[in-house]
DNA sequence: ATTTATAATTATTGATGCAAAATATTGGCG
DNA sequence: CGCCAATATTTTGCATCAATAATTATAAAT
């Protein structure tokens, strides 16, 4: 497929996206209403497709509907939080147990890979923090199109929306990359030996680590 | 037309409920489009409030949004059935695990309440099946409600959805009363003893049964 | 006769306008 | 001086209108 062919998306995906990154940067703060004539007039545009992008991020749970009162930015107490956390834990390490037992070598291989540059970013000598929050992004990323369900990369990818509406936007606080690191090593050769259960039960770890730490 | 307007819902969301009944009747077959003048029309409503309403079942997984094509119903083939049943499965024993550990004993009384409800409409003397699907239903419904997690609830909600969409609308069959019934009863007693691992692996069982019978 | 290109028709997408409802402000009353 | 009510303003929600893109049909050329 053409990935980067002309991106034919409709406007209200586009004001979607846009909508994402103002609440994300938190410009357009938790709890703060939306001022559909401001925002369609700032963006150039009329009313109708910012509607139809407000429906959208509204089933994503970034923004709630009133009725006859409009949108705000969903707030998310600890609690919510909480609950989001829980389910991101329950679906990625069924993910990771998934990929355990049916991935291919290749896809196994694949994961060693990047795995491999985890690594090398934490190499305690040259340290690259940046690089290995990104290359750890990487590698849940591609654990899940491995596990290959679609509707559950949709959850995960909108419950880890809702993550960034709150001021810990990243799953993996700073100070505990040693930690995160140890535990990538143990789901890894989990997974290389095929073990499902064991898998799941490094997932559930690592996550588990990574709550209390944000906590 | 004179609706009550003792509903305080907005019209897309009227309109999308009407439409979801008309998909689960298979009134709107899977792959057929959507034509919005025509159902417009029909419903002597504008096109404004319907496309809302399309991006709210879009966002369920109902409906497929094509660029400049419009939207038609999702089709779901037995691999997509197989992915949703999985998750569904997940979801619900994650949720009776933690029932079994955090519930209060009120909560488990109540349970216990419905599950004698579902052994009486089993009670092979006078069996009622009618009454032993809605039965069943309102059980796993207050057990995700007593687990209290907003968003897995929302997951549970759209996934359910989507399972309607197949021809085996029913995640009871027919002919599995009694090893459904069995099945219940080891749930329960693993809730009573409040032993959120067998308990989980109950509701897995319980589930695991169900997909082959459909399968 | 088949294939390709162009034109026309049809359907979706975006804009504007109008009506209804909710909130805020102001004035009156207790 | 405080509270309640009524009016006005702001804002949502729905409908109508215009434009754009895609599909289909027709015609011409190979």
């Amino acid at each position: 497929m053409a990935a980067l062919s002309l991106s034919p998306r409709a406007l209200y995906e586009e004001v979607a996206e846009l909508l994402r990154q103002r609440i994300f940067s938190r410009e357009l703060a938790p709890g703060s209403w939306i001022d559909e004539l401001k925002i369609a007039e700032a963006y150039g545009i009329s009313r109708t497709p910012l509607r139809e992008a407000l429906k959208v991020l509204a089933a994503e749970g970034l923004v709630t509907m009133k009725v006859r009162r409009g949108a705000y930015v969903t707030e998310v107490s600890d609690r919510d939080l909480a609950d989001v956390y829980h389910l991101l834990s329950l679906l990625e390490s069924d993910a990771a147990s998934v990929v355990a037992s049916q991935a291919s070598d290749a896809q196994i291989v694949e994961l060693k890979a990047l795995h491999a540059e985890l690594e090398t970013a934490a190499n305690p000598d040259a340290p690259d923090r940046e690089r290995f929050f990104e290359v750890n992004e990487r590698f849940h990323m591609r654990l899940l199109e491995i596990a290959d369900n679609r509707w559950r990369n949709q959850m995960v990818a909108d419950l880890r929306k809702v993550m960034k509406l709150n001021r810990h936007n990243s799953l993996l606080k700073t100070g505990r990359v040693t930690e995160s690191l140890q535990e990538h090593r143990d789901l890894m050769a989990a997974l290389a030996a095929r073990d499902a259960v064991r898998t799941r039960q490094c997932m559930q770890d690592h996550f588990k680590n990574g709550l209390e730490a944000a906590a």
